[in-house]
DNA sequence: TGTACATCAGTGAACGCGCGTTCACTGATGTAC
DNA sequence: TGTACATCAGTGAACGCGCGTTCACTGATGTAC
């Protein structure tokens, strides 16, 4: 049963943003086609009229969650109030390193979804990924109103700290609560003082 | 063909280390039962002799790497000499932030290799994990004098920028090695500061 | 606008494959006498 | 110390299962006239 072109692609956006969120919850292996399509409300024969192979939805669903974070930290860049702009990115940055976040079965930034994955993956998805990181720490940089070459050296070091944390804070959350609080704790003193203490 | 006693710990023995050297590069799940057994120059049907499961042998390779990581560490806590002891752990930092840890195919680190993954994980191997990242940061604290509270947080906060720079640096290493690099040199910036002022 | 036909998104059975796990079997080791 | 037998680590065939992928088929949509 032939359908219009519109809802078949409707059909191929719903695919790709079940995988998107099936593939921060769980990884890109763990998730099947079948599984994916059915998600969808499709069957797993017509998985393929979408994407040549189980490999390119992956690059698909890696793009869609990058655009997703970076439209967030754009939207930040563009205040054109300074005083409210690093209000905005402040709360960003409480916001990012959080318990929320932490205990987020499906955490909205790709990089604490992925990150650890992504060697392992095919070329097509880490070029993928790779792209959607530079964009991602560009937007970062001129979100945190820092884009001069050192302000953006600082802008990676606290990112790198937070994704730090918040990784080691979900990979014992469960089994170990306490230390999971003290690790994140610890990193939410350092995004603090840097809410408070703005660069020149 | 029954084997000796001694023989078949041996055997036990080289199947833990294979699955500690190939779950390093590879993760937990990509590397199945028989691939293991024939590492170890065993066949897969002997597997069920030394394991119960699939997922015991997970918990058991954690231990092992952890075991590993946490005596490097502890051999520094037990130099007598501060300043000896001083620069000893900056060389570690040095050593731990560095291109030839971001390349390593198989990261001595567990929380590099494996803390992205681990949420996923049965509950035994969570379990096992989040045991050993206990005992690694309570080391990690002692081998860089500071076991006090204050101390023990900027512990914290230092090995987390650590993870996390390593971990980006490492998921894009491949497709855009200069903004990998640009990560790396980042935190290697702050890992040398760190190592010039030392603490009171 | 109406008709005839080609197109193609979606369906579900079928494929080959590799997986984790089980099991009957082997034969040297370990043990009881 | 020597002998007879039980033990059990290791072997490799077999299992059921779910996977990614293919394919003949369906029938409403899109298109050519």
């Amino acid at each position: 049963m032939r359908i219009t072109k519109d809802q078949a692609a409707e059909n191929r956006e719903r695919v790709i943003d079940e995988a998107a969120k099936l593939f921060r919850q769980r990884g890109f292996d763990a998730v099947g086609v079948a599984e994916l399509m059915r998600a969808a409300g499709l069957t797993h024969g017509g998985f393929y009229n979408h994407f040549p192979s189980k490999d390119a939805r992956e690059a698909a669903a890696c793009e869609r969650i990058f655009s997703r974070s970076i439209a967030n930290l754009e939207a930040i860049a563009e205040v054109a109030e300074p005083a409210t702009r690093r209000r905005a990115f402040s709360s960003y940055a409480e916001n990012y390193v959080s318990a929320e976040n932490r205990d987020a079965l499906a955490p909205r930034c790709p990089m604490i979804a992925f990150a650890g994955d992504v060697p392992r993956q095919s070329a097509e998805v880490r070029d993928a990924y790779a792209e959607g990181l530079r964009a991602y720490l560009d937007a970062l940089a001129r979100a945190s109103d820092q884009s001069d070459p050192a302000g953006r050296q600082h802008a990676l070091q606290q990112y790198a700290q937070w994704v730090g944390a918040l990784t080691l804070a979900r990979s014992v959350a469960a089994s170990d609560p306490e230390l999971s609080d003290e690790i994140l704790r610890a990193a939410r003193v350092q995004v603090s003082a840097i809410a408070d203490t703005s660069r020149p």
